[in-house]
DNA sequence: TAATGAAACTAACGGTTATTAGTCTATTTC
DNA sequence: GAAATAGACTAATAACCGTTAGTTTCATTA
């Protein structure tokens, strides 16, 4: 790992922490082990590294949800379709890296209209736009009841990102969240699939 | 409008736009017309204005969803219900003291356990409480089919929030939101209002 | 072996920050 | 009218910030 790399990633524990005005170039350094002077041999300044951290978010995204790829095979019943569903979730509450990419989101989405976007694509677009992909295949056949594909994933990704955010900012809720979660999307279930 | 206050709200306008720690008491006298020393005359100091802004975004919490009272009468059709829903949320959106507060709260929800539970009052269990016992009613009244009313509060008020969120970090999409958020609404009562 | 370049270091800079001490002024209270 | 108080001011300070300049170290390459 390159201490490039190595930086970026101490600075996104610190900013998900911290938030940018909340950390310095020294504490950077200081986690990385090298001074704050080093890190200029790196990257051009403290901005700089952060337009480096949003390349990597937008980065992420595309791979993430750019492609169908990772919708992988299409739930063929309901309890696969929660099976899946509750995996994912249950894999985006826990992930360190993950975490933190969102709340560094989160802290900096106000920041510009670039952050702003990002943020909106993390949080809404990308998995309610993966959402709809999913129950649109399966409405073709037949394991949901006819409707709009959009409004239907809208309806059951809200919920979860609500609480995957009360999540990350109570981490003693998360258990309790993922509880709250898996109730939503087996009412879910109920209400728009096909018995 | 005591010289307090008007700190409180120049402050709540530059927290809410540039952070706690973007924002330096320096501007804060600015804006109020004052030197920055002569802000100690009225707050210990930075984060003693901090400390009153969540005392306060508190209080509107308790002062607004505290009580049945602001639930007001029950809706008596679908049309009342998707009518009343729609004019809270447009209020919701765009009045600028209660886009502060949220831009605020969103901002500061990692400083500290506090202000973690407070945001999660205002993004989450305020809304969906008040809607629990707005559904609880209409159910009783056989306007909503029989079902569990706090899960259908989330169902509705979840999109609205995520919705909500995104018109504030990016105005320009401010009506687009409250598009979806209407036919989002109306596809709700579709399913879940009897006829 | 000599030269090159990357990447660490020390030292220091100018600017900003939150805060304190002490002073002046005007309004209210006795 | 005198005293007291509230609330503004100026001046100053110590700490911290991001950044630059210049130097050293060391592995790679010609």
């Amino acid at each position: 790992m390159t201490t490039r790399d190595r930086i970026l990633d101490e600075t996104l524990t610190l900013f998900a922490e911290n938030g940018y005005d909340g950390t310095s170039v020294e504490q950077i350094a200081e986690k990385v082990g090298i001074k704050a002077p080093s890190l200029y041999n790196h990257f051009k300044g403290k901005e700089d590294i952060l337009n480096a951290l949003i390349d990597m978010a937008e980065a992420r995204y595309e791979e993430s949800f750019g492609s169908d790829k990772h919708i992988g095979r299409l739930p063929e019943s309901k309890e696969e379709f929660i099976r899946s569903a509750i995996e994912r979730v249950s894999f985006t509450v826990y992930d360190p890296m993950i975490r933190k990419m969102r709340k560094f989101l989160v802290r900096e989405q106000f920041r510009n209209e670039r952050f702003a976007a990002i943020t909106t694509k993390h949080q809404m677009d990308g998995v309610r736009d993966m959402y709809a992909r999913i129950i649109n295949g399966m409405m073709s056949k037949g394991l949901f009841k006819e409707d709009d594909p959009e409004l239907l994933a809208t309806e059951v990704t809200a919920p979860v990102a609500l609480w995957v955010s009360k999540a990350d900012r109570q981490p003693d809720c998360a258990q309790e969240s993922m509880e709250c979660i898996e109730r939503h999307i087996r009412h879910f279930c109920d209400v728009y699939m096909t018995e």
